[in-house]
DNA sequence: AAGATATGACTTCTCGGTAAGTTACCATGT
DNA sequence: ACATGGTAACTTACCGAGAAGTCATATCTT
Protein backbone atom coordinates (compact mmCIF):
# COMPACT_ATOMS: atom_id res chain seq x y z
CA UNK A 1 0.00 0.00 0.00
CA UNK A 2 1.14 3.45 -0.84
CA UNK A 3 1.74 5.64 2.18
CA UNK A 4 -0.82 8.35 2.98
CA UNK A 5 1.31 11.26 3.96
CA UNK A 6 -1.42 13.25 5.66
CA UNK A 7 -3.19 10.46 7.46
CA UNK A 8 -2.92 9.81 11.15
CA UNK A 9 -3.66 11.90 14.18
CA UNK A 10 -2.45 15.46 14.52
CA UNK A 11 -2.85 15.29 18.24
CA UNK A 12 -5.89 17.56 18.41
CA UNK A 13 -8.37 16.28 20.98
CA UNK A 14 -11.88 15.67 19.82
CA UNK A 15 -13.56 18.41 21.86
CA UNK A 16 -11.24 21.05 20.50
CA UNK A 17 -11.59 19.82 16.94
CA UNK A 18 -15.33 19.74 17.24
CA UNK A 19 -15.35 23.35 18.34
CA UNK A 20 -13.23 24.37 15.36
CA UNK A 21 -15.63 22.62 13.03
CA UNK A 22 -18.66 24.17 14.70
CA UNK A 23 -17.17 27.63 14.36
CA UNK A 24 -16.59 27.23 10.66
CA UNK A 25 -19.90 25.49 10.05
CA UNK A 26 -21.90 28.08 11.97
CA UNK A 27 -20.51 30.80 9.76
CA UNK A 28 -21.30 28.85 6.61
CA UNK A 29 -24.82 27.87 7.65
CA UNK A 30 -25.52 31.33 8.99
CA UNK A 31 -24.22 33.08 5.91
CA UNK A 32 -25.61 31.14 2.98
CA UNK A 33 -28.04 28.79 4.70
CA UNK A 34 -28.30 25.05 5.10
CA UNK A 35 -29.02 24.12 1.50
CA UNK A 36 -26.23 26.21 0.02
CA UNK A 37 -23.62 25.04 2.49
CA UNK A 38 -21.10 22.54 1.19
CA UNK A 39 -19.64 20.11 3.71
CA UNK A 40 -16.45 19.66 1.72
CA UNK A 41 -15.91 23.42 1.90
CA UNK A 42 -16.49 23.42 5.63
CA UNK A 43 -13.93 20.66 6.04
CA UNK A 44 -11.39 22.53 3.94
CA UNK A 45 -11.94 25.77 5.86
CA UNK A 46 -11.59 23.93 9.14
CA UNK A 47 -8.33 22.43 7.91
CA UNK A 48 -9.47 18.83 8.13
CA UNK A 49 -11.07 16.21 5.92
CA UNK A 50 -14.73 15.53 5.26
CA UNK A 51 -14.92 12.12 6.92
CA UNK A 52 -13.80 13.59 10.21
CA UNK A 53 -16.88 15.77 10.21
CA UNK A 54 -19.05 12.74 9.54
CA UNK A 55 -17.21 10.82 12.19
CA UNK A 56 -17.95 13.50 14.77
CA UNK A 57 -21.37 14.77 13.69
CA UNK A 58 -22.90 11.95 11.66
CA UNK A 59 -24.49 13.99 8.90
CA UNK A 60 -25.00 17.46 7.51
CA UNK A 61 -28.14 17.71 9.55
CA UNK A 62 -26.33 16.54 12.64
CA UNK A 63 -23.75 19.24 12.14
CA UNK A 64 -26.42 21.89 11.76
CA UNK A 65 -28.21 20.69 14.87
CA UNK A 66 -24.94 20.69 16.78
CA UNK A 67 -24.32 24.30 15.76
CA UNK A 68 -27.69 25.21 17.20
CA UNK A 69 -27.37 23.13 20.34
CA UNK A 70 -24.07 24.72 21.14
CA UNK A 71 -25.54 28.20 21.35
CA UNK A 72 -29.30 28.46 21.22
CA UNK A 73 -29.73 27.27 24.75
CA UNK A 74 -27.39 29.94 26.07
CA UNK A 75 -29.38 32.49 24.17
CA UNK A 76 -32.81 31.40 25.31
CA UNK A 77 -31.63 31.11 28.89
CA UNK A 78 -30.35 34.67 28.82
CA UNK A 79 -33.59 35.98 27.36
CA UNK A 80 -35.54 34.10 29.98
CA UNK A 81 -33.38 35.59 32.69
CA UNK A 82 -34.22 39.08 31.48
CA UNK A 83 -37.89 38.20 31.13
CA UNK A 84 -37.93 37.32 34.81
CA UNK A 85 -36.78 40.84 35.62
CA UNK A 86 -39.22 43.68 36.12
CA UNK A 87 -38.47 45.66 32.97
CA UNK A 88 -41.41 46.16 30.61
CA UNK A 89 -42.11 47.72 27.22
CA UNK A 90 -39.26 49.27 25.31
CA UNK A 91 -36.99 48.98 28.30
CA UNK A 92 -37.39 45.22 28.37
CA UNK A 93 -36.72 45.11 24.64
CA UNK A 94 -33.49 47.01 24.99
CA UNK A 95 -32.37 44.90 27.91
CA UNK A 96 -33.08 41.77 25.92
CA UNK A 97 -31.10 43.10 22.99
CA UNK A 98 -28.20 43.86 25.30
CA UNK A 99 -28.26 40.33 26.63
CA UNK A 100 -28.36 38.86 23.18
CA UNK A 101 -25.45 40.94 21.98
CA UNK A 102 -23.52 39.72 24.97
CA UNK A 103 -24.27 36.05 24.35
CA UNK A 104 -23.79 36.27 20.60
CA UNK A 105 -20.59 38.29 20.75
CA UNK A 106 -18.46 35.44 19.47
CA UNK A 107 -21.12 33.50 17.60
CA UNK A 108 -23.10 36.16 15.79
CA UNK A 109 -24.19 34.02 12.84
CA UNK A 110 -25.84 31.40 15.02
CA UNK A 111 -28.90 33.58 15.32
CA UNK A 112 -29.70 33.08 11.67
CA UNK A 113 -29.81 29.31 12.00
CA UNK A 114 -33.08 29.72 13.85
CA UNK A 115 -34.73 31.20 10.79
CA UNK A 116 -33.08 29.39 7.93
CA UNK A 117 -35.82 28.76 5.37
CA UNK A 118 -33.64 26.29 3.49
CA UNK A 119 -33.25 24.00 6.49
CA UNK A 120 -35.17 20.72 6.40
CA UNK A 121 -38.69 20.94 7.80
CA UNK A 122 -38.68 17.37 9.02
CA UNK A 123 -36.40 15.26 11.14
CA UNK A 124 -34.03 16.19 13.89
CA UNK A 125 -33.18 19.67 12.64
CA UNK A 126 -36.80 20.69 12.46
CA UNK A 127 -37.31 19.49 15.98
CA UNK A 128 -34.29 21.26 17.39
CA UNK A 129 -35.12 24.47 15.55
CA UNK A 130 -38.73 24.35 16.65
CA UNK A 131 -37.78 23.77 20.25
CA UNK A 132 -35.39 26.68 20.43
CA UNK A 133 -37.41 29.03 18.26
CA UNK A 134 -40.57 28.31 20.22
CA UNK A 135 -38.83 29.15 23.45
CA UNK A 136 -37.67 32.48 22.11
CA UNK A 137 -40.90 33.26 20.30
CA UNK A 138 -42.86 32.69 23.46
CA UNK A 139 -40.80 35.24 25.36
CA UNK A 140 -40.95 37.71 22.50
CA UNK A 141 -44.69 37.34 22.29
CA UNK A 142 -45.04 37.87 26.01
CA UNK A 143 -42.89 41.00 25.93
CA UNK A 144 -44.70 42.44 22.94
CA UNK A 145 -48.06 41.67 24.48
CA UNK A 146 -47.05 43.64 27.54
CA UNK A 147 -45.73 46.50 25.45
CA UNK A 148 -48.85 46.80 23.34
CA UNK A 149 -51.12 46.46 26.35
CA UNK A 150 -49.48 49.59 27.76
CA UNK A 151 -50.61 51.37 24.62
CA UNK A 152 -54.10 49.97 24.77
CA UNK A 153 -53.70 47.52 21.88
CA UNK A 154 -55.07 44.06 22.57
CA UNK A 155 -55.88 42.52 19.19
CA UNK A 156 -54.18 39.15 18.97
CA UNK A 157 -53.24 39.56 15.34
CA UNK A 158 -51.68 42.90 16.13
CA UNK A 159 -49.62 41.26 18.84
CA UNK A 160 -48.66 38.47 16.47
CA UNK A 161 -47.58 40.88 13.73
CA UNK A 162 -45.69 43.05 16.19
CA UNK A 163 -43.90 40.02 17.61
CA UNK A 164 -42.80 39.07 14.12
CA UNK A 165 -41.63 42.63 13.63
CA UNK A 166 -39.70 42.64 16.86
CA UNK A 167 -37.92 39.44 15.87
CA UNK A 168 -37.24 41.04 12.51
CA UNK A 169 -35.65 44.02 14.23
CA UNK A 170 -33.42 41.71 16.22
CA UNK A 171 -32.59 39.87 13.00
CA UNK A 172 -31.53 42.96 11.17
CA UNK A 173 -29.48 44.42 13.99
CA UNK A 174 -27.58 41.17 14.27
CA UNK A 175 -27.13 41.04 10.51
CA UNK A 176 -25.81 44.56 10.61
CA UNK A 177 -23.49 43.52 13.38
CA UNK A 178 -22.16 40.63 11.34
CA UNK A 179 -21.40 43.11 8.59
CA UNK A 180 -19.53 45.36 11.04
CA UNK A 181 -17.22 43.02 12.91
CA UNK A 182 -15.27 45.83 14.59
CA UNK A 183 -18.30 46.74 16.70
CA UNK A 184 -18.47 45.01 20.08
CA UNK A 185 -21.53 44.03 22.09
CA UNK A 186 -21.43 47.12 24.28
CA UNK A 187 -21.29 49.40 21.27
CA UNK A 188 -24.26 47.62 19.73
CA UNK A 189 -26.24 47.99 22.90
CA UNK A 190 -25.55 51.71 23.02
CA UNK A 191 -26.41 52.07 19.37
CA UNK A 192 -29.71 50.31 19.84
CA UNK A 193 -30.62 52.56 22.79
CA UNK A 194 -29.69 55.65 20.85
CA UNK A 195 -31.89 54.61 17.95
CA UNK A 196 -34.81 53.73 20.20
CA UNK A 197 -34.60 57.10 21.91
CA UNK A 198 -34.42 58.85 18.56
CA UNK A 199 -37.47 57.01 17.28
CA UNK A 200 -39.50 57.84 20.35
CA UNK A 201 -38.34 61.44 20.50
CA UNK A 202 -40.68 64.38 20.21
CA UNK A 203 -39.70 64.95 16.63
CA UNK A 204 -41.61 61.84 15.58
CA UNK A 205 -44.78 62.41 17.56
CA UNK A 206 -48.10 63.26 16.04
CA UNK A 207 -47.07 62.38 12.54
CA UNK A 208 -48.49 58.91 12.36
CA UNK B 1 -41.59 5.32 -32.30
CA UNK B 2 -44.08 4.97 -29.51
CA UNK B 3 -46.45 7.89 -29.29
CA UNK B 4 -45.94 10.45 -26.53
CA UNK B 5 -49.42 11.06 -25.33
CA UNK B 6 -48.67 14.28 -23.51
CA UNK B 7 -46.39 15.91 -26.03
CA UNK B 8 -47.43 18.72 -28.31
CA UNK B 9 -48.88 22.10 -27.59
CA UNK B 10 -51.74 22.59 -25.20
CA UNK B 11 -52.63 25.85 -26.87
CA UNK B 12 -51.22 28.04 -24.10
CA UNK B 13 -49.40 31.06 -25.51
CA UNK B 14 -45.89 31.63 -24.32
CA UNK B 15 -46.56 34.85 -22.40
CA UNK B 16 -49.28 33.25 -20.37
CA UNK B 17 -47.27 30.12 -19.71
CA UNK B 18 -44.30 32.17 -18.63
CA UNK B 19 -46.45 33.99 -16.12
CA UNK B 20 -47.73 30.71 -14.68
CA UNK B 21 -44.17 29.48 -14.30
CA UNK B 22 -43.04 32.75 -12.73
CA UNK B 23 -45.87 32.59 -10.21
CA UNK B 24 -44.95 29.10 -9.09
CA UNK B 25 -41.22 29.77 -9.14
CA UNK B 26 -41.52 32.99 -7.15
CA UNK B 27 -43.30 31.14 -4.39
CA UNK B 28 -40.69 28.40 -4.35
CA UNK B 29 -37.70 30.74 -4.42
CA UNK B 30 -39.32 33.06 -1.90
CA UNK B 31 -40.24 30.28 0.47
CA UNK B 32 -37.18 28.05 0.64
CA UNK B 33 -34.60 30.08 -1.24
CA UNK B 34 -32.65 29.60 -4.44
CA UNK B 35 -30.46 26.73 -3.37
CA UNK B 36 -33.26 24.63 -1.93
CA UNK B 37 -35.56 25.12 -4.89
CA UNK B 38 -35.92 22.19 -7.25
CA UNK B 39 -36.69 23.00 -10.89
CA UNK B 40 -38.41 19.68 -11.47
CA UNK B 41 -40.78 20.49 -8.61
CA UNK B 42 -41.49 23.91 -10.04
CA UNK B 43 -42.31 22.31 -13.38
CA UNK B 44 -44.61 19.79 -11.77
CA UNK B 45 -46.41 22.46 -9.73
CA UNK B 46 -46.83 24.60 -12.83
CA UNK B 47 -48.29 21.62 -14.64
CA UNK B 48 -45.66 21.48 -17.34
CA UNK B 49 -42.36 19.74 -17.99
CA UNK B 50 -38.86 20.78 -17.03
CA UNK B 51 -37.54 21.36 -20.56
CA UNK B 52 -40.19 23.98 -21.16
CA UNK B 53 -38.79 26.02 -18.31
CA UNK B 54 -35.33 25.74 -19.79
CA UNK B 55 -36.70 26.61 -23.18
CA UNK B 56 -38.26 29.79 -21.85
CA UNK B 57 -35.81 30.88 -19.16
CA UNK B 58 -32.52 29.22 -20.06
CA UNK B 59 -31.38 28.17 -16.60
CA UNK B 60 -32.27 28.12 -12.93
CA UNK B 61 -30.52 31.45 -12.56
CA UNK B 62 -32.39 32.85 -15.52
CA UNK B 63 -35.66 31.84 -13.93
CA UNK B 64 -34.73 33.48 -10.66
CA UNK B 65 -33.69 36.65 -12.43
CA UNK B 66 -36.94 36.67 -14.40
CA UNK B 67 -38.93 36.40 -11.17
CA UNK B 68 -37.17 39.47 -9.89
CA UNK B 69 -37.39 41.43 -13.11
CA UNK B 70 -41.11 40.86 -13.28
CA UNK B 71 -41.77 42.60 -9.96
CA UNK B 72 -38.84 44.42 -8.43
CA UNK B 73 -39.07 47.28 -10.86
CA UNK B 74 -42.73 47.88 -10.03
CA UNK B 75 -41.79 47.92 -6.39
CA UNK B 76 -38.87 50.30 -6.65
CA UNK B 77 -40.86 52.62 -8.88
CA UNK B 78 -43.63 52.80 -6.33
CA UNK B 79 -41.22 53.53 -3.50
CA UNK B 80 -39.58 56.22 -5.58
CA UNK B 81 -42.94 57.78 -6.27
CA UNK B 82 -43.63 58.04 -2.55
CA UNK B 83 -40.15 59.37 -1.89
CA UNK B 84 -40.87 62.24 -4.25
CA UNK B 85 -43.84 63.22 -2.08
CA UNK B 86 -43.47 65.53 0.87
CA UNK B 87 -44.00 63.02 3.68
CA UNK B 88 -41.12 62.64 6.12
CA UNK B 89 -40.24 60.57 9.16
CA UNK B 90 -42.62 57.92 10.36
CA UNK B 91 -45.28 59.21 8.03
CA UNK B 92 -43.13 58.52 5.01
CA UNK B 93 -42.37 55.08 6.35
CA UNK B 94 -46.02 54.23 6.70
CA UNK B 95 -46.84 55.57 3.26
CA UNK B 96 -44.05 53.50 1.79
CA UNK B 97 -45.32 50.41 3.53
CA UNK B 98 -48.80 51.07 2.17
CA UNK B 99 -47.42 51.36 -1.35
CA UNK B 100 -45.46 48.15 -0.99
CA UNK B 101 -48.43 46.22 0.30
CA UNK B 102 -50.36 47.46 -2.70
CA UNK B 103 -47.74 46.41 -5.22
CA UNK B 104 -46.99 43.10 -3.52
CA UNK B 105 -50.62 42.14 -2.98
CA UNK B 106 -50.48 39.33 -5.52
CA UNK B 107 -46.76 38.58 -5.39
CA UNK B 108 -45.89 38.71 -1.71
CA UNK B 109 -42.96 36.26 -1.81
CA UNK B 110 -41.08 38.25 -4.41
CA UNK B 111 -39.78 40.54 -1.71
CA UNK B 112 -37.69 37.77 -0.23
CA UNK B 113 -35.84 37.19 -3.47
CA UNK B 114 -34.05 40.43 -2.85
CA UNK B 115 -32.47 39.07 0.31
CA UNK B 116 -31.97 35.41 -0.49
CA UNK B 117 -28.62 34.46 1.05
CA UNK B 118 -28.51 31.21 -0.89
CA UNK B 119 -28.63 32.95 -4.26
CA UNK B 120 -25.40 33.01 -6.28
CA UNK B 121 -23.18 35.99 -5.54
CA UNK B 122 -21.77 36.11 -9.02
CA UNK B 123 -23.23 36.20 -12.49
CA UNK B 124 -26.48 37.58 -13.75
CA UNK B 125 -28.50 36.98 -10.59
CA UNK B 126 -26.06 38.88 -8.45
CA UNK B 127 -26.19 41.77 -10.86
CA UNK B 128 -29.97 41.89 -11.02
CA UNK B 129 -30.32 41.57 -7.27
CA UNK B 130 -27.72 44.25 -6.64
CA UNK B 131 -29.39 46.63 -9.05
CA UNK B 132 -32.82 46.32 -7.52
CA UNK B 133 -31.66 46.09 -3.92
CA UNK B 134 -29.43 49.12 -4.35
CA UNK B 135 -32.31 51.16 -5.67
CA UNK B 136 -34.47 50.29 -2.69
CA UNK B 137 -31.66 50.60 -0.16
CA UNK B 138 -30.88 54.07 -1.41
CA UNK B 139 -34.43 55.24 -0.83
CA UNK B 140 -34.59 53.56 2.55
CA UNK B 141 -31.32 55.15 3.58
CA UNK B 142 -32.55 58.54 2.48
CA UNK B 143 -35.81 58.19 4.41
CA UNK B 144 -34.07 56.98 7.54
CA UNK B 145 -31.51 59.73 7.31
CA UNK B 146 -34.32 62.26 7.25
CA UNK B 147 -36.12 60.57 10.13
CA UNK B 148 -33.06 60.43 12.34
CA UNK B 149 -32.07 63.99 11.47
CA UNK B 150 -35.41 65.11 12.91
CA UNK B 151 -34.35 63.50 16.16
CA UNK B 152 -30.88 65.02 16.06
CA UNK B 153 -29.03 61.81 15.20
CA UNK B 154 -26.43 62.22 12.46
CA UNK B 155 -23.92 59.43 12.96
CA UNK B 156 -23.55 57.57 9.69
CA UNK B 157 -23.30 54.18 11.34
CA UNK B 158 -26.46 54.88 13.26
CA UNK B 159 -28.18 55.72 10.01
CA UNK B 160 -26.79 52.58 8.43
CA UNK B 161 -27.94 50.35 11.29
CA UNK B 162 -31.35 52.01 11.38
CA UNK B 163 -31.74 51.52 7.63
CA UNK B 164 -31.00 47.84 8.03
CA UNK B 165 -33.54 47.75 10.84
CA UNK B 166 -36.16 49.47 8.75
CA UNK B 167 -35.68 46.97 5.94
CA UNK B 168 -35.92 44.23 8.54
CA UNK B 169 -39.23 45.62 9.72
CA UNK B 170 -40.52 45.59 6.17
CA UNK B 171 -39.22 42.05 5.78
CA UNK B 172 -40.98 40.76 8.81
CA UNK B 173 -44.29 42.43 8.08
CA UNK B 174 -44.29 40.92 4.63
CA UNK B 175 -43.32 37.53 6.04
CA UNK B 176 -46.16 37.81 8.49
CA UNK B 177 -48.44 38.72 5.62
CA UNK B 178 -47.39 35.66 3.68
CA UNK B 179 -48.33 33.60 6.71
CA UNK B 180 -51.75 35.29 6.88
CA UNK B 181 -53.08 35.12 3.32
CA UNK B 182 -56.58 36.26 4.26
CA UNK B 183 -55.30 39.72 5.10
CA UNK B 184 -55.42 42.19 2.20
CA UNK B 185 -53.16 45.14 1.51
CA UNK B 186 -55.50 47.68 3.08
CA UNK B 187 -55.76 45.66 6.28
CA UNK B 188 -51.97 45.41 6.48
CA UNK B 189 -51.63 49.14 6.02
CA UNK B 190 -54.06 49.80 8.84
CA UNK B 191 -52.34 47.28 11.05
CA UNK B 192 -48.98 48.88 10.46
CA UNK B 193 -50.34 52.33 11.34
CA UNK B 194 -51.97 51.03 14.46
CA UNK B 195 -48.74 49.44 15.61
CA UNK B 196 -46.71 52.55 14.85
CA UNK B 197 -49.08 54.70 16.84
CA UNK B 198 -49.00 52.25 19.72
CA UNK B 199 -45.23 52.23 19.76
CA UNK B 200 -45.01 55.99 19.77
CA UNK B 201 -47.78 56.47 22.28
CA UNK B 202 -47.27 58.12 25.64
CA UNK B 203 -47.22 54.79 27.39
CA UNK B 204 -43.79 54.07 25.96
CA UNK B 205 -42.15 57.42 26.58
CA UNK B 206 -39.42 58.05 29.05
CA UNK B 207 -38.63 54.39 29.53
CA UNK B 208 -35.71 54.10 27.16
C1' DA C 1 -44.56 23.21 -44.68
C1' DA C 2 -43.15 25.97 -40.98
C1' DG C 3 -42.90 27.48 -36.56
C1' DA C 4 -44.47 27.53 -31.81
C1' DT C 5 -45.61 24.67 -28.02
C1' DA C 6 -44.54 20.80 -25.65
C1' DT C 7 -42.35 16.25 -23.56
C1' DG C 8 -39.78 11.52 -22.26
C1' DA C 9 -35.48 9.95 -21.84
C1' DC C 10 -30.98 10.96 -21.38
C1' DT C 11 -26.30 12.89 -19.82
C1' DT C 12 -23.42 15.18 -16.60
C1' DC C 13 -21.86 16.59 -12.51
C1' DT C 14 -22.18 18.03 -7.78
C1' DC C 15 -22.36 16.67 -3.26
C1' DG C 16 -23.75 13.94 0.83
C1' DG C 17 -22.07 9.97 2.67
C1' DT C 18 -18.88 5.63 3.34
C1' DA C 19 -15.20 1.86 3.35
C1' DA C 20 -10.92 0.86 4.44
C1' DG C 21 -6.78 1.92 5.81
C1' DT C 22 -2.78 5.04 8.19
C1' DT C 23 -0.45 7.30 11.95
C1' DA C 24 0.25 8.63 16.71
C1' DC C 25 -0.40 7.92 21.42
C1' DC C 26 -0.68 5.34 25.69
C1' DA C 27 -1.32 1.69 28.90
C1' DT C 28 0.25 -2.65 30.32
C1' DG C 29 3.31 -6.83 31.04
C1' DT C 30 7.84 -8.52 31.14
C1' DA D 1 13.95 -0.33 28.69
C1' DC D 2 11.02 -2.12 25.41
C1' DA D 3 7.74 -4.94 22.71
C1' DT D 4 2.64 -5.39 22.22
C1' DG D 5 -1.84 -4.28 21.48
C1' DG D 6 -5.76 -1.26 21.93
C1' DT D 7 -7.77 3.15 20.87
C1' DA D 8 -8.32 7.87 19.20
C1' DA D 9 -7.42 10.89 15.45
C1' DC D 10 -7.07 11.23 10.76
C1' DT D 11 -7.03 10.62 5.36
C1' DT D 12 -7.53 8.93 0.44
C1' DA D 13 -10.44 7.15 -2.73
C1' DC D 14 -14.59 5.96 -3.83
C1' DC D 15 -20.05 5.28 -4.30
C1' DG D 16 -24.71 6.54 -5.43
C1' DA D 17 -28.64 9.63 -5.34
C1' DG D 18 -30.49 13.31 -7.24
C1' DA D 19 -30.70 17.63 -9.52
C1' DA D 20 -29.26 20.80 -13.39
C1' DG D 21 -29.31 20.89 -17.98
C1' DT D 22 -29.85 18.74 -23.05
C1' DC D 23 -31.57 16.10 -27.14
C1' DA D 24 -34.46 14.19 -30.15
C1' DT D 25 -38.95 14.03 -31.17
C1' DA D 26 -44.07 14.75 -31.10
C1' DT D 27 -48.39 17.62 -31.65
C1' DC D 28 -51.00 21.70 -32.67
C1' DT D 29 -51.99 26.06 -35.33
C1' DT D 30 -51.76 28.69 -39.51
Amino acid sequence: MAPRPNAGTKGVPRAEREQQILDVASIAFGTVGFAATNIADVARDAGISKPLIYNYFGSKEGLFAACLDASADLLATEIERIARGDAVGIERGLLTLAGMFEVLEDRRHVWRLLHDPSAPTTGRIAEVVRTHAARIDKLAHEGVHELLALAGVDDERDVSAMTATWLGIVDSLIDWWVAHPDEDAAAMTERASRLAVALLSDGQRGEA
